[in-house]
DNA sequence: GCCGTTTTCGGCCCGACTGTTTTCAGTCG
């Protein structure tokens, strides 16, 4: 939920973090960083929490975080952490993200040579001190070098959408190559995470030698960062770093468990091991005193052993499906099967590249029932909206191409724009000739809470709109969502029969994983919409998907699980 | 700083790789 509450108590959590590890605490840091995921993590408003004085029911959060956590609700700042921040120079902090720097290495560099941002770091890696203070050399200063470079080149992560295809490129390549019995990827690209930070890849072989040897070599790699026996980390020309780990094919389930991750995840589950006096690691889950093997070769060995039903790598970020995996409470996830059209559709005759025709097409390819076609309307005129003229016009259009295409229909439909009183640019008497109403808002982002909620909500009375598009309208790497109070939007979702959009635009994903997974709790519908403007971005409707199941979302959820007699009748 | 079927103290996830060392500390995932 956009609890900007939590977001700001757990970023001062996370800085308290940084600053204990700079000075040399073991285990206050962990605390911290463990109380402020969990913030972030909530379904539940802080201030709530506060107001109910229930903040100590926060895992990770006893009675002194919860001191602070009140301190920060009531005055805004936190003279705790004011007092640490002034124990550093405040680069030192910035300085935590370049690769290979910690804070033990950054402390020395502070005591020895008085460093306290990059620019000191920078100028004197170039002038060759670094080297002569003990513990460092020649290497890790060319390597601290490289690291600036990089730190400063890409400080964005990687939008899934732009990598995935890339990452099954190089997974294909490998999975080419003899030596490799299988092949997988890891990390945050298998749990389908929005952004990527990099990409892990697991491969069993019994030659890892050979398969380091390729994969160092290919001709995407720019960089080869480490070279060993079972893990090698390469980087890409277009600065996109890729971990291959080789296995035996022994321990291949437990490694693709823990490659997978999350780090979250993965510690409650090794806390849960430890509870049973077993360990955990890549190399399988193992009895501390015989040194037995419990589980090692297939994933889903490892959950039950743990008395844990199978959770879905999309569902691994410790938001509480371990519990319900425990309880035998996951949800059936929807899968991309089930979905039977597309209810948000750019053409030609707006700002898409194809035709209907094209699109209806490319629908049917898919195995799609439906495709709703919705171009902008009028005051949208960035994007050549519609007139109501031109909008009638593209009715007896698709009247046409349903004539001529067999096996899907082509629903008329519009996105409307929302103005700032939340009035819809479409005239009645058109709308209620359309089969789908999309409104979204795309304009005076900065508007405060109460005006974007009231306006949203305004818009969301008028009696022939059916889905809510993009309704938080953050851009990855872009643009922050605007400030709405998400928690009135679905209740009103839920009063008035509005169906919320999951827009799978790779820098939408809006709703996001998070706030799919609050809106559940609601007696209301979403929908997963691609918002193509081509016919090549059908296929995000993965990624779509993707979100919905990281939200915890069933085919029940999801109006166009729907067939389309019955999404006619809903809507 | 948190937590508890080792419960108010004494633990806290685990292993690989690098660069500096000559057996290991730091960092990362």
């Amino acid at each position: 939920m956009s609890f900007i509450m939590n977001n700001k108590v757990a970023n001062k959590l996370f800085e308290i973090a940084d600053l204990l590890e700079l000075k040399g605490s073991q285990f206050k840091p962990r605390a911290y960083r463990r109380a402020a995921q969990n913030i972030v993590n909530s379904s539940t408003d802080i201030i709530e929490s506060y107001e109910n004085d229930k903040l100590q029911e926060i895992e990770g959060v006893g009675e002194s975080i919860a001191s602070k956590v009140r301190e920060i609700i009531e005055t805004g700042s936190l003279e705790y952490l004011e007092d640490l921040r002034k124990q550093f120079p405040e680069g030192l902090q910035e300085m935590m993200d370049i690769q290979g720097l910690g804070p033990k290495s950054l402390m020395k560099l502070y005591k020895e040579l008085n460093i306290k941002n990059i620019e000191e770091l920078e100028k004197a890696a170039k002038n060759k001190k670094i080297r002569e203070i003990e513990g460092f050399g020649e290497k890790s200063e060319k390597n601290i070098l490289k690291n600036i470079n990089m730190y400063k080149k890409f400080q964005e992560r990687f939008l899934l959408g732009n990598i995935l295809p890339i990452a099954k490129k190089i997974e294909s390549k490998l999975s080419e190559l003899e030596e490799v019995e299988r092949i997988n990827l890891a990390g945050s690209i298998r749990r389908m995470k929005e952004t990527i930070g990099d990409v892990d890849i697991l491969i069993i072989s019994t030659n890892p030698d050979k398969v380091m040897d390729y994969f160092t070599g290919l001709e995407e790699v720019e960089r080869v960062v480490s070279k060993g026996h079972t893990r090698s980390t390469i980087i890409t020309a277009n600065k996109l770093s890729i971990d291959l780990r080789v296995v035996e094919a022994k321990s291949y389930g437990s490694a693709l468990q823990y490659f997978t991750g999350s780090k979250e995840h993965n510690i409650k589950l090794r806390s849960i091991a430890l509870d049973k006096n077993w360990k955990l690691s890549e190399y399988g889950l193992i009895d501390k005193d015989s040194m037995d093997t419990i589980a090692s070769e297939q994933e889903k060995d490892i959950y039950s052993s743990l008395e844990l039903d199978y959770i879905e790598p999309e569902l691994r970020e410790d938001r509480g499906e371990i519990e319900a995996a425990r309880e035998g409470k996951l949800p059936q996830l929807i899968k991309i099967e089930d979905i039977q059209g597309d209810l948000h559709i750019h053409t030609k005759w707006s700002e898409g590249s194809n035709s209907i025709e094209e699109m209806a097409q490319a629908a049917k390819k898919k195995g799609y029932k439906y495709l709703a076609i919705c171009d902008h309307a009028e005051t949208l005129q960035v994007a050549s909206g519609l007139t109501s003229e031109e909008i009638r016009t593209q009715m007896k259009e698709i009247n046409q191409v349903n004539k001529n295409i067999e096996g899907i229909t082509i629903l008329s439909g519009i996105e409307a724009n929302i103005d700032s009183e939340g009035n819809i640019d479409v005239k009645k008497k058109i709308l209620k000739d359309l089969d789908v109403v999309l409104a979204s808002v795309h304009s005076g982002f900065k508007s405060s809470e109460k005006k974007m909620t009231d306006r949203i909500i305004n818009a969301m009375h008028n009696d022939y709109i059916h889905i809510l598009g993009h309704p938080t309208g953050r851009m990855l790497n872009k643009r922050e969502p605007y400030s709405v109070n998400l928690k009135k939007v679905f209740e009103a979702a839920e009063d008035l029969g509005i169906i919320l959009e999951i827009n799978a635009f790779p820098e939408r994903l809006d709703l996001n994983d998070v706030n799919c997974k609050n809106a559940k709790n609601y007696d209301l519908l979403m929908c997963i919409n691609t918002d193509s403007h081509h016919v090549e971005h059908l296929r995000f409707m993965e990624y779509g998907i993707a979100t919905a199941r990281r939200g915890w979302l069933e085919p029940k959820n999801v109006a166009n699980t729907l067939d389309l007699k019955e999404l006619r009748k809903l809507l």
